[in-house]
RNA sequence: GAUUCCGUAGCUCAGCUGGUAGAGCAUAACACUUUUAAUGUUAGGGUCCUGGGUUCGAACCCCAGCGGGAUCACCA
C-alpha cells in the first residue's frame, strides 16, 4: 500500500484505459531496431538513402502537441531523438484513437515506446524521425522530473537534490545525461586496465571474499557468520595475502579487481565497500613497477579521455611518465623543512609538537612520520608523484631497502594531493614477515587497533618459498574520481552506501476495516492524515469521533455515523 | 564521531516582523499541421521531514529525533 498523488493516480488510469481499448501496456515481445539515436545524428547528412526505413525505442521524454501533429523526443542509451508524429500518418485509417486517445492523453513522459519511419530534417534544422507506426512498450507509472535544457545548454529545473540522486540512480540516469558518461568512463578505466595486463601475460585471479582471517591491510572489518561451519567469517579487507599465496604457486603475474570492504566513517572519498586492483609480478621490484605504473596510468587516461592529460578541479593532471621520485624523507625536508632521517622517537614527538601535529601514545616511529608527511607533504603532490622508502614499522609486508637501514621498499603514487596507488617489493623471507607480525602484535597490545593480525596459513606459505616479487594496489574509485572530474566516491558509485530511508507502513483500506471500521468511512479516515495504524492507535477517541462524522458529512460519504464505542475500539483494536 | 547548513507540490525553488501556502516546469481541460525551455486560456495538486513546546495564532521561534550536504577527525 502507498499513497499515491495526482499524477500517479492519473498513470494508472491511464493504464486501464489502455488496456480497456485492448493495448497491453506491457507487451510480451522482441522490438527491432536498426538504428540509434546517436548514430542518426552523426550518420545521417551523408548516408540519407539509409535512413528509410528506421525502427527505433525509447523513452518519451517531451511533448509538443500541436493539434493534429505533435513533436516529441525519445531518448535511448545513446541520446536523444525528435520524433514528429503526424495524426494521419499513423492513423491513415477513418479510427484516429491511436494518435488522439493514445498517444495525445494516455501516453506520457517517461513511457517506453517503438517507433517506425523514416528520418527527415525541419525547417529548424534538426534531424528527426518522420513516424509512421507507433507501439506502445511499457508505461511508466510515476512522473520523472523534466529537466530542461536551452539552446546553449543551461539546465533549468535540474534534478539535483544528491540524496534523491543517489537513492534513486536509476532517475539520476535516465534525466542527467552526464551521470551516465561518468559511468562509461568508469567502466573503459577498467576495461583498459585489465587489457592491459591480459595484454601482457598476467593472469586474472578471483580470491576469498569471505575469509577467516582480515589479513593484508589495517582496517576494521565486517564480520558475519557461516552457519553450516559454525565459525566467524569476515568480509575482505585486502586480498594481498592470498594473491600472494598465488605467486608462491607458481603464477608470475596475477592480479584481482574486485571489492573490497572496511567497517569504517563515511565521506566523501570513502564508502564502506570499495573496488581495488591489486597486482603482483614475479622476480620484479619497486622500481619496475614505478615504471609500469607510469606507462598503464598514461595509457589508461588515453583510453578514457582520448589524451594523458585531466582536468581535476584547479588542476591541470599529467598522467604520461615519467613521474617525480622523492623519497619520503626528501619529501619532508622539501615541504616541511625538517631532517626526520635520524631522529627517534623523542625527537619526532619534539618535532610534531613543534608543527601541532597531533599525535597519542599509541604511535610508533614510523606512525609519527606518517602524521607529518600527511600533514604538511600531501597537499602539495598535484602532479603524479612516487613517495619512496617508507620506515619499516609503518609497512610490514614490504621487503627491507637494499640498502637503507630501518625503510622498506615502498612506494606510494600521489596525485592531486591524494593517494591513488601503494607498492611494495614484496617481503618474501618468512623469517622476517614472521618478526614483522609479531612487531604488529606489540603495537595492537600498546593500543594500535588497525595493527595486522598474524596469519600463520600464509607464514607457512612463504616458508616453502616465493620468488622475488612486487606487487601493487590501486584505488579504482579514486582514479575514476581523478579521470572524470569528481570530487565525492558518491558520483563514480551507481549505489553509493547510504543511511536506510525511513518507510512509513501504510495502512490497507483492509486493515482499517479489520479494526471494525466501516468501509465507507475509510476515506474519511484518509482524509484525516489517519494512514497507519500507529497514528490510528494515538488518536483521542473524542476528536477522532467528531473529526469522522464531520468528514463523512463534508465528503458526503454513504456510511452511517459510527458511534462512540464504535471509534474507541478502532482506536483500541478491540 | 564533532561542527555547521538544509528539509515547503512529482521536480527546481520563493515564502517579509509569527497572521488564510506561492511561482516555473510537470499534470488535467480546450485551441493549434515544422515545434524545440513550443505557445495561449483555464483548472487541480501540500502530513510545509517527524514529535513535543512557546503563543490567541507556527512553514517561520525553542527543544528532541530522522534524513541529506559541507567542513574536520579516521581510513583507501
Amino acid at each position: 500500500m502507498q499513497l499515491l498523488n495526482e499524477q500517479e493516480i492519473e498513470r494508472r488510469k491511464d493504464r486501464e484505459s489502455l488496456m480497456q481499448l485492448g493495448i497491453d501496456p506491457y507487451p510480451a515481445l522482441s522490438y527491432p531496431i536498426n538504428a540509434s539515436a546517436a548514430d542518426i545524428h552523426k550518420n545521417y547528412e551523408n548516408r540519407k538513402n539509409d535512413y528509410k526505413n528506421i525502427s527505433i525505442a525509447g523513452r518519451l521524454m517531451t511533448r509538443r502537441i500541436m493539434g493534429s501533429a505533435s513533436f516529441a523526443e525519445i531518448q535511448d542509451s545513446s541520446g536523444r531523438l525528435q520524433i514528429y508524429v503526424r495524426r494521419d500518418d499513423i492513423c491513415p485509417e477513418e479510427d484516429k484513437t491511436l494518435y488522439n486517445t493514445v498517444f495525445k492523453k494516455l501516453l506520457g513522459i517517461g513511457d517506453f515506446i517503438g517507433l517506425k519511419g523514416f528520418i527527415f530534417t525541419t525547417q529548424t534544422g534538426e534531424i528527426s524521425l518522420h513516424v509512421q507506426e507507433l507501439t506502445l512498450l511499457s508505461k511508466s507509472l510515476k512522473p520523472l522530473p523534466v529537466v530542461k535544457r536551452d539552446e546553449e545548454g543551461n539546465v533549468y529545473d535540474g534534478f539535483t537534490d544528491p540524496e534523491l540522486r543517489y537513492r534513486q540512480r536509476y532517475v539520476d540516469l535516465v534525466v542527467n545525461p552526464e551521470v551516465k558518461d561518468t559511468f562509461v568512463a568508469r567502466s573503459r578505466v577498467i576495461s583498459s586496465m585489465r587489457r592491459y595486463f591480459d595484454d601482457h601475460g598476467w593472469l586474472e585471479v578471483e580470491t576469498p571474499i569471505l575469509q577467516q582471517v582480515h589479513g593484508g591491510a589495517a582496517a576494521k572489518p565486517f564480520d558475519t557468520h557461516h552457519n553450516a561451519l559454525d565459525i566467524p567469517l569476515f568480509l575482505r579487507i585486502a586480498n594481498e595475502l592470498y594473491l600472494k599465496r598465488l605467486i608462491v604457486g607458481g603464477f608470475e603475474g596475477v592480479y584481482e579487481i574486485g571489492k573490497m570492504f572496511r567497517n569504517e566513517g563515511m565521506d566523501r572519498t570513502h564508502n564502506p565497500e570499495f573496488t581495488s586492483m591489486e597486482i603482483y609480478v614475479a622476480y620484479k621490484d619497486y622500481n619496475w613497477m614505478m615504471e609500469m605504473v607510469e606507462d598503464l596510468l598514461g595509457q589508461i587516461a588515453q583510453a578514457v579521455l582520448g589524451q594523458t592529460q585531466a582536468k581535476v578541479g584547479e588542476n591541470t593532471i599529467e598522467f604520461a611518465g615519467p613521474y617525480r621520485r622523492l623519497t619520503m624523507f626528501e619529501s619532508i625536508q622539501e615541504y616541511a623543512g625538517v631532517d626526520v632521517s635520524q631522529m627517534d622517537e623523542k625527537a619526532l614527538r619534539a618535532v610534531c609538537a613543534d608543527m601541532g601535529v597531533e599525535v597519542d601514545d599509541s604511535m610508533g616511529k614510523g606512525k609519527l612520520i606518517d602524521e607529518i608527511f600527511g600533514e604538511k607533504v600531501e597537499d602539495h603532490l598535484i602532479q603524479p608523484t612516487y613517495i619512496t622508502d617508507y620506515p619499516i614499522e609503518m609497512t610490514p609486508l614490504a621487503k627491507k631497502h637494499r640498502d637503507k637501514p630501518g625503510l622498506v621498499e615502498r612506494f606510494e603514487l600521489f596525485v592531486n594531493g591524494k593517494e591513488i596507488a601503494n607498492a611494495y617489493t614484496e617481503l618474501n623471507d618468512p623469517v622476517d614477515q614472521r618478526e614483522r607480525f609479531e612487531e604488529q602484535l606489540k603495537l595492537a597490545a600498546r593500543g594500535d587497533d588497525e595493527a595486522m593480525a598474524m596469519d600463520e596459513d600464509f607464514l607457512r606459505a612463504l616458508e616453502y618459498g616465493m620468488p622475488p616479487t612486487s606487487g601493487l594496489g590501486i584505488g579504482i574509485d579514486r582514479l575514476c574520481m581523478m579521470l572524470t572530474n569528481k570530487s565525492t566516491i558518491q558520483e563514480v558509485l551507481f549505489f553509493p552506501q547510504m543511511k536506510p530511508e525511513k518507510k512509513v507502513q501504510v495502512a490497507t483500506d483492509d486493515d482499517f476495516i479489520a479494526r471494525g471500521i466501516h468501509p465507507g468511512l475509510v476515506p474519511a479516515i484518509r482524509e484525516l492524515n489517519i494512514h497507519t495504524l500507529d497514528q490510528l492507535r494515538g488518536q483521542n477517541p473524542n476528536k477522532l469521533f467528531n473529526d469522522v462524522c464531520g468528514k463523512r458529512k463534508k465528503l458526503k460519504l454513504e456510511a452511517p455515523n459510527p458511534t462512540k464505542d464504535e471509534v474507541e475500539n478502532w482506536i483500541n483494536g478491540a
